[in-house]
RNA sequence: GCGGACGUGGCGGAAAUGGUAGACGCGCAAGAUUUAGGUUCUUGUGUCCAAAAGUCGUGGGGGUUCGAGUCCCCCCGUCCGCACCA
């Protein structure tokens, strides 16, 4: 066995079988249910290929997994696949292979490439989306939310592509376009299915306080954000002449006095009902619409609006009326799609009141120009006058409330989830329309037609010759079943919870969901910090609610970890090139296949149009999985972005070889039984300490820093340590660096132990806390601050020792008269000032 | 515009509580091995200086301190999220 290099191939295949079997049962983890830790990634869509950013998620969870199993923990870590949406259909539109045909094959694919890089996987808990199994009880938690009044139709307008006859989300529009017809997308009101997330809009804001400290603050923020919580007042304005009245939420009830206007928005009911026999407001209101299609636009759009010839009394002021005007700037779904507007403190406002020359009353004290959004004293506003803004806002609140024109108000940002989308690869919406009854849940399982053509255009469902017309399960009469899907996510809205009982009659098994959730730690894209993220703490929520389980959230901690980049190339002519197809000429300038000279681009996310992707499956074939993982863990911490760099795969690559000529040597000493010092057992100790608390935190880059350090001194003294010393402390470094490389890490246990704990108990070492502190410290002395000298004195030393030892280190460069004070910090330094 | 994060060698990044800045890795340089290239090994590698001593060094400027990458104030820059939210 003295194979020069290390071969990976015949090593990695040898193990990977045992780490594929990886399992624990739902009673192991109820048995042991205080020491459970539930390991999640975010599931990938089966899109054919790894990429990788999928190859970084997984090797982070498999490292995370690994070592909480060696500590103890009975650890659940499964995998699926979120295989409903888009693309499946589309391939099945392009190559007319059926969406599942398709999916299944991606499924199979990417497994085993998942099972090359060694992911320890519970495979028995697998699930996918688009299986029977799955959507079918998804299907009963709809309903559920349905008989709760959680799911409701809305009319919403939605983005429809009028040549391909269906609605796209917004990420599909481009430049306000269909991304695969060209279509100009027209807002279309349709009657849709929608979750009542607001309904828990409070509860998912104050949730957010129990996450602090263990999801990224960022993430916290943005649903924060998202949310949208603002406290303030509903005024109703009252319109002259009419039994009409306007609603109106406000945060800034201080400056009603400043009133100058109102402004509705072209949606409002008001507006619609001008619009729809009158010309003129409509095509002013047709105007509004389209502009709000252009989204980029809206930024630098210029205020506009059209008086609709109402005045409203001013609740305050007799005598006083405020022109209603429509406003292109006014959102119908914020409030109530209306404002009050006082242009002296809003910008809005003030831009709108000086292009339509209306009046500008200031009510708030400052020297600062106008519009003036800052605090300062009330002017102008009788019983205010005098006030700050933050008194004002609540003395009026109360004010209005006892005049009964007015109350306190909370408004959210945050607005119903809609689910409905018009496309055949989804779990079916278990409903039946009924001309008689309504809406009535259909019999459940609803299982997709395999029959189905995609040539058609829309909804292959709508358009299916059998499967819409069904019996009214009320009434048996005629009726029509829904033959929109649900939003893929809804799929990933509790998928976390079903790993837990992939086989269990019901969505839930409540025995072992209170035992193993929350998840222990979560790790996916940023790009899921708002949605997702909210849908499955809802989800959790409101199953909570339905007594499905007790938990209420569905992750303690989080880890958003950061995205795969490589440099991108680009011709002369300005197009994309592949890494592997450029030459160097000898100047040092680059050119590709067709000799066009190559210009290097920033280093951006891979991705296939930049060109600019590394095939997981490729590299994994030239370098084997461990180098992968190896690397991919390695120099950068989890959270930030991963710059590719070829050649530091070399070098991980060139230390598995390393420790692989480091073992033969070192079973060479233990067969002379070699004798020598035994400093590495201490140094052991004091290594796995710090080791430990990098993995404890998910710092991977520095724990793999500190295994290679501890490497490298065990390399450094195979010649003159003993034998019993070299085993001891590289089983030590094996069990160390295992949950990055598990393959060669078992390799060499075998070899060096002649035992397979490793992979059957897989203990963490033991840290003897005495051996695992320094016994001699490094003390620098400063003189003003700068360093003169280091020198090594037993740890805890007594203060005058250090000093005295200080004064020596510096040779006599100092006259003890000229020194002014002298600082020691034990430990860590000696300070002379002169 | 609002909100958040960040700024350290040629590069990725290390540095509880203020206490030797640059761990670990990549790259680079020199040397050894090799017919050569690659691999491997050794040594070096923040800056200025021929070298030593020393100087300067954590985006810029000020401050607190015996001592600042770390704390405070003011700028500058980069990235991300939201974006007419009343």
């Amino acid at each position: 066995m003295s194979d020069a290099t290390y071969d990976f191939k015949q090593v990695e295949k040898k193990w990977s079988k045992f780490f594929e079997q990886y399992n624990v049962s739902n009673e192991e983890v109820i048995n042991n249910g205080n020491k459970k830790s539930y390991i999640l990634e975010m599931l990938p869509y089966p899109s054919g290929k790894l990429h990788m950013g999928h190859v970084r998620n997984y090797a982070i969870g498999d490292v995370v997994a690994r070592h909480k199993k060696m500590l103890g923990l009975t650890v659940i870590h499964p995998m699926g696949w979120d295989s409903f949406g888009m693309p499946a259909e589309n391939a099945a539109i392009s190559s007319g292979e059926h969406p599942k045909i398709w999916t299944e094959a991606n499924i199979e694919s990417m497994k085993k490439e998942l099972k090359s890089l060694g992911y320890m996987y519970d495979w028995k808990r697998e699930i996918s989306a688009c299986s029977k199994e799955y959507y079918s009880q998804e299907q009963k938690i709809f309903l559920d939310l349905y008989k709760k009044g959680l799911i409701y139709r809305k009319k919403s307008y939605v983005n429809w592509d009028p040549i391909d006859q269906t609605v796209l989300a917004n990420e599909q529009v481009i430049d306000g376009k269909g991304w695969r017809s060209g279509a100009v997308i027209e807002k279309k009101m349709l009657e849709q299915w929608s979750v009542k997330i607001t309904d828990y809009a409070e509860e998912l804001l104050e949730g957010l306080k129990d996450l602090e400290g263990h999801w990224p603050d960022n993430v916290l923020k943005m649903q924060e954000n998202w949310i949208g919580k603002s406290e303030g007042a509903l005024v109703n304005f009252e319109i002259i002449d009419s039994d009409k009245k306007i609603p109106i939420f406000t945060t800034r009830s201080d400056t009603l006095f400043g009133a100058s206007f109102i402004a509705i928005s072209p949606d409002h009911e008001i507006s619609r009902e001008l619009a729809s026999n009158n010309k003129e407001f409509s095509d002013f209101v047709f105007e509004c619409k389209k502009t709000a299609t252009t989204e980029e636009a809206i930024e630098k759009a210029e205020k506009k609006g059209k008086f609709t010839g109402f005045y409203a009394k001013h609740p305050l002021l007799e005598g006083e009326k405020l022109p209603v005007y429509i406003a292109n700037f006014v959102l119908i779904d914020y409030g109530t799609g209306a404002v009050f507007a006082c242009p002296a403190h809003d910008e809005r406002d003030f831009e709108f009141a000086k292009k339509y020359d209306l009046p500008i009353k200031r009510v708030i004290d400052s020297a600062e120009e106008l519009p003036f959004m800052g605090d300062g004293k009330l002017i102008n506003s009788e019983y205010l006058n005098g006030m700050s803004v933050s008194q004002a806002k609540s003395y009026m609140i109360n004010h209005l409330q006892k005049l009964g024109i007015g109350s306190r108000k909370i408004t959210y940002r945050l607005r119903d989830w809609l689910i409905s989308r018009q496309r055949y690869w989804g779990c079916p919406i278990p409903i039946i329309q009924c001309s008689k009854c309504g809406a009535v849940p259909a019999e459940i399982p609803v299982y997709l037609p395999e029959d189905v053509s995609f040539a058609g255009k829309g909804n292959p469902l709508e358009n299916h010759p059998t499967w819409k017309h069904v019996k009214c399960p009320a009434c048996g009469n005629a009726a029509i079943r829904d033959t929109d899907t649900l939003d893929t996510f809804f799929e990933s809205s509790w998928y976390f919870l079903r790993y837990l009982c992939p086989d269990y009659q019901d969505p839930i098994d409540k025995k072992i969901a209170d035992v193993a959730m929350p998840v222990d730690l979560c790790i996916g894209g940023v790009e899921h910090a708002v949605l997702h993220l909210l849908y499955a703490r809802f989800f959790v929520l409101a199953l909570r609610d339905m007594g499905y389980i007790n938990a209420k959230i569905p992750f303690k901690s989080l880890l958003t970890q950061g995205m795969v980049c490589h440099r991108s190339y680009q011709n002369a002519d300005g197009e994309w090139v592949y890494p592997d197809d450029i030459e160097k000429s000898a100047n040092g300038k680059l050119f590709d296949k067709n000799e066009k000279e190559v210009f290097e681009r920033s280093f951006e996310k891979m991705s296939k149009s930049k060109k600019n992707t590394i095939s997981p499956q490729k590299i994994i074939d030239s370098h084997g999985a461990d180098a992968v993982r190896l690397f991919i863990v390695s120099d950068t911490p989890p959270e930030k972005d991963f710059d590719w760099n070829t050649d530091a795969l070399d070098g991980a690559s060139r230390f598995l070889n390393r420790i692989w000529k480091a073992l033969d040597r070192i079973l060479q000493k233990v067969k002379e039984n070699s004798q020598g010092s035994n400093s590495l057992i201490k140094r052991s100790h004091v290594y796995l300490k710090k080791i430990t608390k990098n993995y404890d935190e998910i710092a991977l880059n520095k724990a793999v820093a500190l295994c290679r350090e501890f490497f490298n001194e065990i390399e450094r003294k195979i010649e003159t340590e003993s034998a019993e010393s070299l085993k001891f402390s590289f089983e030590r470094f094996i069990k160390a660096i295992y949950p990055v490389i598990p393959h060669v890490s078992h390799e060499m246990f075998e070899k060096l132990t002649k035992s397979a704990e490793l992979l059957q108990n897989a203990y963490w070492p033991e840290i003897d806390e005495k051996l695992a502190t320094e016994d001699t410290v490094t003390i620098a002395v400063q003189i003003n601050g700068k360093l003169k000298s280091v020198f090594d004195i037993e740890k805890d030393s007594d203060d005058s020792l250090i000093e005295q030892k200080a004064f020596e280190s510096l040779n006599n460069l100092l006259l003890k008269e000229n020194i002014k004070k002298t600082i020691v910090v034990k430990n860590r330094v000696v300070n002379i000032v002169v």
